[in-house]
DNA sequence: TTGTATGCGTTATCAC
DNA sequence: GTGATAACGCATACAA
């Protein structure tokens, strides 16, 4: 019920200016003398005008944005890559366009990566999304891809210490001190509190924050932490390890996975007689955890919405680009108890 | 990196047809011969044409949107307001004019909401948003609109029996087992295991529904329910209430409050002396509750999620109105589990 | 039923 | 630095 929305041409009438004047007046880059543009940009405000933004993205050039993904965990990227092109899909209307280049763990895949990133910079593209890349030789090429005026985002890790523009990822601090909660009221009234981690790689950032995180809460909780294995995001040694876990640690109350590396312990409790006794706090949700979840091994998991970050990194970056609306630091995006009773969700 | 996106120049010229007949085509209210429609249609296809959205919202009327909101709990009905108003500022763009309308129910409130529904009917609204009305009496109304080409959102209740549109609400079925779920953790190795649940006002479908949910949950996650308190949505009597229940089960091990009389049930809590023992399921988070969710007192809170059931219901009324791409049914929310690891996000 | 011409609110380009 | 004007991709009143 309020009045109808002001135009660049009612603005250019009040100031009598030309309306290019206007627009030049919301770009910083554009050529417009000091006091003009003070002068528009004041009346706007007082008029409540902005630039329609539908009208100027339709005269405006085509945005070009590359994606680079390295799975490391196909399940878990896989739905990073889906939030990232369902956000392409919604915004395509835009005038966007999105190269994507989706490689997976290997040989020499970082060498690819890194080849890739160099494309994009030759093709100047408007902006860059890193997914899935931690290791420290991709932080020059982000910087010289920032030096050349091409916004960056990174998904899941962060790299904070390169002139990424944001980053799109979980908040590991927060999710190590749920599972030491969920853990505690599961032990809320008994005696034995023998707790044991199994972590991914412990050498990368993200399981170092969770290790520590998961510490702090065991604290705070009151969980008696035994053990912490390093699983290297690998099946096999997630299986040797819960065997070995279970040999020096016979009576174990509580275990927290940190990692996809829930599976083979599920397995492993499968077989044991007490299996169900234990408590269990493991990560994410994909199908061949469901079952366990439904009946009960699993007692807990802590889901990360891998697609809401990849839909985050391309809606935010877009936004950045082409509404002048930047966004930096690191977005973290807020992990979900999942049970049996909510499993429903997010199947 | 792919080709160009063809326009609707590119289809008229390829089908030797003017630009109009292509408009025309994806407007099913629109006068066009059959042949042509489905030709036009399935070359439209087959190059991957659809309508720049942008352009085309550029070059059409208003549309006009009227919300109704008749607050129940103010703190909860607020946060599905600013949904509603984020998301109508997301999308002022597209031309579009949104009507609030914001009442407290009181007196003669509901005769009210009535009337702004009349006033809706007769500017010939292009949609409705109603929330926090569930009388039977409200149900004519919406079907007129309905009848009237106007298509109508109602939040928070469903409203099944009417002729809605589409409904945004969170699934109490779930909620009541999530509840139920955590009581049991809560109690995993206790042998007591009596329960109690605070519910908002028995008589309102939403009650109902989380009343059967939770007796369902318990019996699936063991917990034993030895009475269901109606606290009337009020405070006073919620307070009331509790000192009745533990006169009556002194030993309550664990207790579920499906409504937002949390606050008295935490005051009570804190004034005996094994408060902190007892297993507190709570609804909601608010300021109120902050300190309790942190301190102990409240075990875990189930959250709704009020803020997206509002801009859920506006940005997809306004998609079925503008897109012609019509939602239906109940849209259901996901429930989150909060706790003090985690309360954080909540704040 | 079909096509033409105009407008939607901007930015880019080109003059000045 | 500033201002005209042609796009941008579409819907629609109007004419045929």
């Amino acid at each position: 019920m309020q009045e109808k929305r002001k135009t660049i041409y009612d603005l250019a009438e009040e100031l009598g200016v030309s309306i290019a004047a206007i627009s030049r007046a919301f770009d910083p880059d554009s050529k417009l003398s000091k006091e003009k543009r003070e002068l528009i940009l004041a009346t706007a405000k007082k008029y409540g005008y902005t630039p329609n933004r539908m009208a100027s993205r339709l005269s405006m050039n085509e945005i070009k944005i590359g994606v680079l993904n390295l799975s490391y965990i196909k399940v878990y990227y896989s739905e990073i890559i889906d939030g990232i092109r369902d956000a392409y899909a919604n915004l395509k209307d835009y005038k966007i366009d999105c190269d994507m280049r989706v490689l997976q763990r290997g040989e020499n895949s970082l060498d690819e990566a890194l080849t890739i990133l160099d494309e994009f910079l030759a093709a100047h593209y408007d902006g860059v999304i890193i997914c899935g890349v931690y290791e420290d030789c991709v932080i020059p090429k982000i910087d010289s891809l920032i030096d050349a005026g091409i916004q960056v985002a990174t998904v899941q890790y962060d790299l904070g210490h390169s002139k990424r523009t944001f980053s799109c990822l979980s908040n590991y601090n927060v999710i190590g001190e749920m599972a030491a909660q969920l853990c505690g009221m599961l032990l809320r009234d008994v005696k034995n509190r023998k707790t044991v981690m199994f972590t991914g790689n412990k050498v990368s950032p993200t399981h170092k924050t969770l290790i520590e995180a998961f510490r702090n809460g065991a604290k705070k909780y009151n969980v008696d932490i035994v053990a912490v294995y390093d699983t290297k995001d690998d099946p096999e040694c997630a299986r040797e390890m819960v065997t070995r876990a279970f040999e020096e640690y016979p009576d174990i109350a509580a275990i927290y996975a940190s990692s996809a590396n829930s599976l083979p312990i599920c397995q492993y409790l499968e077989n044991i007689k007490h299996g169900k006794d234990i408590a269990f706090v493991a990560s994410d949700v994909f199908p061949d955890l469901h079952p366990y979840i439904e009946n009960g091994y699993i007692d807990a998991t802590i889901y990360q919405e891998p697609y809401k970050m990849g839909y985050n990194a391309f809606d935010k970056l877009f936004h950045s680009i082409a509404d002048n609306k930047p966004t930096s630091g690191a977005v973290m995006s807020t992990p979900r108890v999942v049970m049996s009773s909510n499993l429903h969700y997010y199947k």
